[in-house]
DNA sequence: GCCAACGTTGGC
DNA sequence: GCCAACGTTGGC
C-alpha cells in the first residue's frame, strides 16, 4: 500500500503544469534543504502518492496528484558552484542532500484552497496545518488523503 | 512588504 | 550544551 504525502512548491519556480510538461519520466525534486524534509524523501517508495501543493502565491492551496517514481538518490545540485542550491560541505563521497522523481498524475477537478482546508475539522491534525509549519515535505494520513480527495471533487 | 515561526550556526 | 543572532519560509 502507498503512502501519502504532501510537496509544497512556488508555482513562480516549479509549478504543477511544469511537472506535467516533463511527462512520464517526471522530475528530480531537487533543492530541499532541510533535514526533517529530506528525511521525509528518503523514507518514500516508488508508487507512493503525493499532493501538490502550490505556495508563496495569492491561493495557495492543493492543485493536484503526482507519484513517486523514483526513491531518494543524492540531490546533484549540492555538487554544483553554479547552483544556488550548492552546499560546499557536502561531496560525492558523502551527500548530504537527497531527492526523489515524482510525476504528474492527474489535477484535482477542484483546487483546494488552504483557506478551506483549514475549515475542516477532519484536517485539524495535519502537518501541513500545524502552526508556524514550514515544511516543504510532509506526510498526509490516509483518512486527510480521501478527505482532499472528496473535495478536490475526485470520487474513485 | 511585513512579520511570526522556526531551523541553523557558532561563540562561549 | 546553551542560546543569541541570523536566515528562511510562507501566509497575509
Amino acid at each position: 500500500m502507498p503512502a501519502y504525502w504532501l510537496m509544497k512548491s512556488e508555482p513562480d519556480e516549479f509549478s504543477f503544469d511544469d511537472l506535467a510538461a516533463c511527462g512520464e519520466q517526471g522530475e528530480g525534486w531537487s533543492g530541499v534543504r532541510n533535514y526533517q524534509a529530506r528525511n521525509f524523501m528518503r523514507s518514500m517508495a516508488t508508487g507512493d502518492q503525493v499532493f501538490f501543493y502550490h505556495s508563496s502565491t495569492p491561493i495557495p492551496g492543493v492543485i493536484g496528484i503526482a507519484e513517486v517514481v523514483r526513491e531518494a538518490y543524492p540531490d546533484p545540485t549540492q555538487f554544483d558552484p553554479q547552483s544556488p542550491y550548492y552546499d560546499e560541505r557536502s561531496s560525492e563521497t558523502s551527500p548530504r542532500w537527497w531527492q526523489v522523481d515524482v510525476r504528474f498524475v492527474r489535477h484535482l477537478a477542484n483546487f483546494v484552497a488552504l483557506k478551506q482546508l483549514r475549515g475542516q475539522s477532519a484536517l485539524s491534525e495535519m502537518v501541513l496545518l500545524k502552526k508556524g509549519n514550514r515544511l516543504s515535505v510532509a506526510p498526509v494520513t490516509p483518512q486527510e488523503w480521501r478527505h482532499i480527495l472528496e473535495l478536490g471533487g475526485i470520487h474513485d
